[in-house]
DNA sequence: ATCAATTCGTTCAAACACAAAACTAATGGA
DNA sequence: TCCATTAGTTTTGTGTTTGAACGAATTGAT
């Protein structure tokens, strides 16, 4: 069974939901009154007074000693998201590093952790452990000491059973059927961090979610992230909600067939993306001088991409016909999805980045070329401004979006001590 | 502005979607007692009992003389769905003719209508006063007569604005930007109709619906149904709901670009989907002595496919070629579906279905060539068992659909007279 | 036949949340 | 000073779910 029944509304269920919008409005009408929540909610100044004032005492929101000027009138008193109490912390566990962000409800990073890792060689019982090391030394920290905790999140390269918090399959960790959130739970539970909720989720689907609020094309309701790591993931965001599919295989655009009889795949296929425009086609094409026979993997990535923009950046024509064959495939791919799915904008994430110069131009007429739709739909398709470890913000992000929708498991009832 | 913000919730909203809960219940659960219904939903017997109460009320459900036969205890009353009063109308404006069906809520065929039409030739307008006729004449039938009507949907081959039920584009029909919807309620006005609520929308998102609800694979909740009509349009479901894309340009898989330097599409691109395994495309290959010069249109379409399975069913080496050709584009098709949306079935429908039997064996094997899931993400591939306008029947049941959601503007409070 | 057990559905008071309106508070301007 | 205006709270009312108690209808045992 997927689709889990909503129970029926209730009180409380009312109840959250307005909190919930009311939170909303607070957050994106950064600081404004009472009065006008409630003038541009709907709801009465008495509800919302209600309403505001259990979110203060949840530590969600404060009033600044600040007040309006209007023409006349008394002065209403300025609400604000509180930024200095809850905090939510997204991890990320990637082919070579670890990483953590930290981020509290205004989404301003309080603290990150960068630590290079062998996913694949440690295992992903090690990994629980090394991730449940770093949660603890985060949390020990002085800016974090002693504030409540929203929630964990972790993004992870693979396939993910939402609902139970395990990863089925990752092809690049080598990990399979590994109940990661009942673990990091398991591992929490002697801890200050018992009970903390859990989140296990897609990379691509969080990075998703970072663009979506953090991104220059921020809170674009549809809009496609494309992850140019080892290999190509899509994170799917349809209605500002993520694209899960029938049993979470969504967005695996990195096998989509573009040409017969094409070069093979590592998945055993012809002619997928990924053989067209992925990393390692890139840089077997654009450095092949570099490039050892093995799959590319590790550090040497990051050094070989460096020498490609390099050597593009000096016209060197290897490395240029190697990026516009991959950009121009990214762009039919891209097309593909603009037909299919009409999102309107598609970001390139990852590697993709420092390459964009030269993927851009050529990909960008491609998909042109092959939208059916005018002009694309109005879908631009941009580079990532979010830098590296985007998906361990994005799942900070998405612990704070879930206030919004009052679906989390409440916030920590932490009245003001 | 695209996503209407949810209002606030209030009483009619919880009401609602209590409502819209119980008669869920009922419906699936065929005839069953109030108590069942409590049980189930986790409602209370006596919320249940006013609940249901009103459902009786509003003609929507209805008590049946039988009793249940428990152990013990005193026997329940047994509901059911009340499937001889209220009744919602589909329709649908194809390139050729134009089909009604009428359908109460227990999903029954009332009453159908189906007339040649030249949409193209006639225009938005006559074709809006066609409509308007066509549903006078079947709700002065005895079998409607006095009926209470849920609502009408029309169903049309072209991007739609949902919203405002406007017709955006439809090539198909050389029509762009006709308010389909304004209009029609402005011709039911004057009529017995006024009121009734008009709901405009893409057909193969309708079609995708009525295989949700009627066809064999019916309750998939994440489905694809490919029309094969003179175009290849794609109806998307995820998680049970309808997949738009930011500006309704979604589902159009007929010009995925397939195959560099491909033969020319209408569209003018080259490679699509629709110049590979489109009918145009099937018919030029498998009667070559019988398709005309120009485009193939109306009923000869009809005639050429019959021929076309016949020749097929004859083991005509020729006819054989171009089907099996069509069916494995149409796989590499399928595949990149299952790739990116990973849905549980790609339902085939329109003329597809007298030629699934050469289309289907290279088609699946395709699919399952250029998937990266294992076993396709167990989706299945099958001919649409609904038969024509399927359309027209999907939007009568979406608008029954609307009622579980409670997201309806409330059916008429017909009181039993 | 009678009575206990069981299950169904309704009734009634209570709790809860929002709605509407009156009220207090604070400010600007005449 | 007084009034108009806007902000926020208090009060009262309404609608809906909840929970317990009650009456109703049937089975099965005495």
């Amino acid at each position: 069974m997927v689709g889990a029944t909503e129970g029926p509304a209730g009180f409380q269920a009312v109840r959250e939901t307005n909190l919930g919008i009311v939170l909303r409005t607070i957050r994106t009408s950064a600081p404004c009154s009472r009065a006008v929540v409630a003038a541009s909610t709907g709801l009465t100044k008495a509800t919302v007074s209600s309403l505001v004032a259990e979110l203060i005492d949840r530590g969600l929101v404060c009033e600044t000693g600040l007040v309006n000027q209007r023409r006349v009138g008394r002065p209403g008193m300025m609400l604000t998201i509180n930024g200095s109490t809850l905090v939510a912390i997204g991890l990320e566990v990637n082919v070579d590093y670890l990483a953590l962000a930290t981020m509290d409800l205004l989404e301003r990073e309080v603290l990150t952790r960068h630590v290079a890792f062998d996913a694949r060689a440690a295992g992903p019982e090690e990994c629980a452990l090394r991730l449940r090391d770093l949660l603890l030394e985060a949390t020990a920290d002085p800016l974090l000491r002693d504030r409540p905790l929203l929630g964990v999140s972790v993004a992870v390269p693979a396939l993910i059973d939402v609902a139970s918090g395990t990863v089925s399959n990752a092809p690049n960790l080598g990990w399979r059927g590994f109940p990661l959130k009942r673990r990091l739970t398991d591992l929490l539970a002697d801890t200050a961090l018992a009970g903390a909720p859990v989140l296990v989720d897609n990379d691509a689907n969080l990075g998703a979610v970072a663009e979506y609020r953090g991104g220059h094309l921020a809170r674009t309701l549809d809009l496609v992230y494309l992850t140019g790591e080892v290999g190509i993931g899509a994170g799917v965001l349809m209605n500002g909600e993520p694209l899960r599919g029938a049993s979470g295989f969504a967005g695996e655009i990195g096998h989509i067939p573009l040409l017969k009889d094409g070069p093979r795949c590592a998945c055993g296929q012809r002619g997928c993306l990924e053989a067209l425009a992925g990393l390692d086609s890139i840089l077997r094409r654009a450095v092949p001088d570099l490039v050892p026979d093995g799959p590319v993997r590790g550090s040497v990535v990051e050094s070989l991409v460096a020498e490609t923009a390099r050597r593009a950046e000096a016209d060197d024509p290897t490395a240029l016909d190697a990026l516009t064959s991959a950009g121009e495939w990214l762009g039919r791919a891209a097309a593909t999805l603009v037909n299919l799915l009409n999102p309107s904008a598609i970001i390139l994430g990852g590697y993709f980045v420092p390459l964009s110069p030269w993927l851009l131009p050529p990909c960008r007429e491609a998909m042109a070329a092959h939208s059916f739709a005018p002009d694309s739909g109005n879908c631009r398709i941009e580079p990532s401004t979010l830098g590296l470890s985007a998906a361990a913000r994005g799942g900070a992000m998405a612990l704070i979006d879930a206030l919004d929708t009052g679906s989390l498991p409440l916030p920590p009832g932490s009245n003001a001590a």
